[in-house]
DNA sequence: GGGATGTTTCGGCCGCGGCCGAAACATTGG
DNA sequence: CCAATGTTTCGGCCGCGGCCGAAACATCCC
């Protein structure tokens, strides 16, 4: 019974994102970075041995992948797949609350920008996806894109090279739907680069303790000066209409 | 905190996604088309009441919608976004088990044939599905199915006829996917009748605490003869190219 | 070695929530 | 109005699983 098997097999890695320890947890990963066991205790509002049990479930189900180093034990996810479900949810939690608009300055700034996973997302994110198409960079459609030749010159002159590294699975360049602006911003291993080059040129910088990156003044200049972001951005909305 | 209250939604979202029977009846709307709360039932593979709970419970969360049309109620998911989040879910799942096909023989039998609510299901309701499309007795489009004139006097040599009973109001034939075999099979009057009359013949027989639907000897020889399944059926794969 | 710190295992408590039978409610058709 | 059918509500049972305290490991540092 192919459906329903993969039907319980949905409910199962449902159920395991389904308890709010656990979802803290994943949540809290959702950076791409590795956070030790103390450290998700701590994310998820439990106690380190209730945390644990988490870990060891979420870590059973290869959800997560972890690494010892020393007696610590580093938890990250185990795949660009894994955050994607977590985003979809998100996607589909936002929604589900239409007006729920109180916006302290701390969610204002994961809207502005924040890593998902390990790529670029919030306004900052799709801002970007949305001129990178319009300059004919690269080609996003439905669930695929592609970069284009002028792209691939582009991208270079830029300091990155995503087509490195050949023997990664992962897509090159996919769209990833904003669960913040509900358009797509960008991921693959394009999406990858562009945020470690980013963070290398110091245009973005990680807040502690949050998905949210804050944007420099050269981080400002460069997104407008090399990507053709409009000067008043992040409050204009870049490019609402693209898609 | 934002993160957290988002890590929450999240958790809610997938809490409902994580019970096997709500998963199956989010799985069996994944085609768009909406079903009916009885249908859902038999998909779900629960009590109508239980599923009832459920149902609520989904709506209620905005997961899914609901019409009623006179003393049925049909439900769809409520947006597309949620057969995004249901499908990234169904990715994550595959991909952590790569391969699992322990299929236990209560599993088979399912598979070979059960009723779905009124009508055939498994290898055998899309074997029949099939033949008779191929022989020109029905058409089958995308969501919507039709009795051919050859149709009609084949049906009532076999002793049925879904045309009884006009006035109501459900739809004389159309194709219902099948989980199992991802083909379509019968549904609608024609899928019933098609059951009744087969009870009726002995052609098959219900399972006592099953969908499972045992095939008689004079069921084979039946379905083979008057309908052309192949004779090695249900080996085979009936007309597995038909769509 | 010994003590501090990080992590996991064990055991037991407890409540949430899924399940079904019975029955109520709703709609349709006769 | 009554019977049949589809759906929901109510009530009660029961088990799964999350939670924490205590304690056992594991590792590092002195």
């Amino acid at each position: 019974m192919t459906a329903i098997a993969s039907a319980n097999a949905v409910a199962e890695i449902a159920a395991l994102i389904g308890d709010p320890a656990r979802a803290n947890i994943l949540s809290a990963l959702m950076t791409g970075r590795a956070l030790a066991a103390g450290e998700l205790a701590c994310a998820a509002g439990v106690s380190p041995q209730t945390t644990s049990g988490h870990l060891a479930k979420l870590t059973e189900a290869r959800l997560l992948s972890v690494e010892q180093q020393g007696r610590h034990r580093y938890y990250r996810l185990a795949s660009p797949d894994i955050a994607r479900a977590v985003e979809a949810l998100m996607t589909v939690a936002a929604a589900g609350v239409p007006r729920h608009r109180p916006a302290g300055p701390k969610d204002e700034a994961l809207r502005t920008a924040r890593s998902c996973y390990d790529h670029i997302a919030g306004r900052l994110g799709v801002a970007l996806a949305a001129s990178l198409c319009r300059n004919g960079r690269i080609l996003l459609a439905d669930g695929a894109g592609a970069i284009t030749e002028d792209g691939w010159r582009f991208f270079a002159a830029f300091g990155i090279d995503p087509g490195a590294d050949p023997r990664s699975r992962r897509p090159l360049c996919r769209p990833c739907l904003d669960w913040s602006e509900r358009r797509p911003h960008l991921a693959g291993r394009l999406g990858l680069a562009l945020l470690s080059r980013s963070l290398e040129l110091g245009w973005v910088v990680p807040v502690s303790d949050s998905r949210a990156l804050r944007i420099t003044g050269a981080g400002h200049r460069g997104f407008v000066g090399r990507f053709g972001l409009s000067p008043d951005w992040p409050q204009g909305r870049e490019g609402a209409q693209e898609f």
